[in-house]
DNA sequence: TTGAATGCAAAGGATTTGCAGAGGC
DNA sequence: GCCTCTGCAAATCCTTTGCATTCAA
């Protein structure tokens, strides 16, 4: 490989749906519904590339009384079927749910800035052997992992002033 | 190595102070008294090698009106001062808050059994290298790191009934 | 038409905080 | 005696739930 894996914007994987078609089709195998809310917050999820909690969701969306409005616990309840359905991956950092796009992106972990708070992906296939490894060796089946770096990233070290937000984009 | 070190239990690491005598110098070093509460809590925090969250270190205590009774506030305060003095580790699991030694014990990560719940311990010095490795790629300055690798234990994956437990010992 | 989904209000669980009294140093 | 620490009660934060109404199929 010519270029640093780990310095390569990760690449969408091909997939053969769109999260909408995908999210259709979930919705009908389990007899449940298309509705308003569920298309609106889809749009509003898949509309950027970022790591986001049920907050940050909220904020982008209508206020109460205007349309496209969706109450709270529509969306908790809504970011709990996009996990189901492989929409969405969910992790906690600092208490919270923070959730980020799986259909159509590659598996990968994190390193999390202490100081701004922001999370940078990275893809690592030895983590992938690692983990299956130690698997084996206690004879444990390996559904998935979660390995989240604690640091500080090279603007904060370079002294850079930023916002500090919950969760940053990438 | 004889011994694969995945399948060889921990070892303590050699340390100069015993952890009383440790907190003692944290407390110390900042002006807060050695209180009777905080002795308890060291005590029985330190009694045992597990994994344990800030109810079941209350469940292990004397009742209320009972001598050597520590109040939910003040052993949420002390496991916080626990952790600042170096001598516990915390990390999340299903939302609540999991304590586990950290002075006096080798840095380690942990598979974790979604059925019956029990967290295993494993080394990885290869995982070590593989952390530092990505935040040198990035300019990232790790500080440290939590992997958490799920799936079925040994076990479970017999169809051994048992017990399930919130966090259960190692 | 009919059962599922929504929004509201309220509950829930884990953790934190304000404060008056107790107790190290 | 001073100032920290504790225990109590209450607050906080995030998330979930019960229920009457709305709405997709």
């Amino acid at each position: 490989m010519s270029t640093d894996p780990d310095l390569t914007p990760l690449q969408p994987v091909q997939v053969a749906l769109t999260p909408q078609e995908r999210f259709n089709d979930y919705l009908q195998s389990r007899g449940m519904r298309n509705t308003e809310q569920r298309r609106i917050l889809l749009d509003c999820v898949f509309h950027q590339h970022d790591h986001f909690d049920a907050d940050q969701l909220l904020e982008r969306l209508p206020n109460k009384g205007q349309s496209g409005y969706v109450s709270r616990p529509t969306v908790y309840r809504t970011l709990g079927e996009f996990v189901d359905a492989g929409l969405l991956r969910k992790f906690v950092l600092d208490g919270r749910s923070v959730y980020e796009h799986d259909y159509g992106y590659p598996q990968h972990d994190h390193l999390y800035c202490s100081k701004c708070e922001k999370l940078i992906e990275f893809q690592s296939d030895a983590l992938i052997k690692l983990r299956d490894d130690v698997g084996k060796t206690h004879n444990f089946q390996v559904r998935n992992h979660r390995l989240i770096v604690t640091g500080v990233c090279d603007d904060c070290r370079r002294g850079r002033r930023r916002v500090r937000r919950k969760v940053d984009l990438i």
